[in-house]
DNA sequence: TCAGGTACTGACCGGAAGGTAAGTGATGGT
DNA sequence: ACCATCACTTACCTTCCGGTCAGTACCTGA
């Protein structure tokens, strides 16, 4: 495996995969249990959220509380880190924004 | 096709895809040839290149321009697009070198 | 004459990412 | 007795992204 050939390389790793920006951005509002990420990101299965927050846990941009009750509470909320990630993904998210119009329009598929 | 849930989701699609943020990046400084591109960025090859160039040049990302001469030359510059997308990921790049060492140590593979 | 650089294009293939559907185990509601 | 809720887990299947390799057309320099 190759290093990262810049900070911009090694934030796209840590952000790729089809629902990790929706799960950040998601949780930007404060910490949330499971279900209410599921029913937040339209579209997404179990299956898939949990591995993408697996994989989120792992890289340290997300803390995963279990809460030992019945039923079972567990609630997600960002990390330090995670919310650093978020802030420097502001920007981002704001040019996409500005410009949905022209993107939508011109977005394949 | 559901239409993207925010900006950073547009944004996301946009940048997807193993090449696209290297190619952006590497814009930066200014036109550049197609085999410049090729020896800047280590590892792609022309066929995976010549693709996603094609689909930042489809999202107005990216300007393509041949010079008739021989042996041909092809620039391809950031369009006024493409460089507010990079001036938006900007703090995403400062924000993956300032963590590099953890994210390198964290990293599957 | 023939390799080498220029900027591509197209056929084929493998693996990983992502989606579907079913099952788990404890408990609370009707 | 039965179903739903909670947070998962597992097996299986399909799609598609990216990689390898070969070929194209043109001209230059040895």
């Amino acid at each position: 495996m190759v290093p990262y050939s810049c900070g911009l390389d090694a934030a796209a790793d840590v952000i790729g995969g089809k629902w990790k920006p929706r799960i950040l951005w998601a949780l930007h509002h404060g910490p949330m249990r499971f279900g209410e990420l599921r029913r937040e990101i339209a579209g997404v299965t179990e299956k898939m959220l949990i591995q993408q927050l697996r994989e989120l846990e792992a890289r340290d941009i997300v803390h995963r509380e279990v809460f030992r009750q019945v039923p079972p509470r567990v609630e997600y909320s960002l990390t330090g880190l995670g919310q650093s990630l978020n802030v420097a993904l502001a920007p981002l998210d704001a040019w996409g924004a500005e410009h949905l119009e022209i993107l939508e329009a011109s977005r394949a598929g």
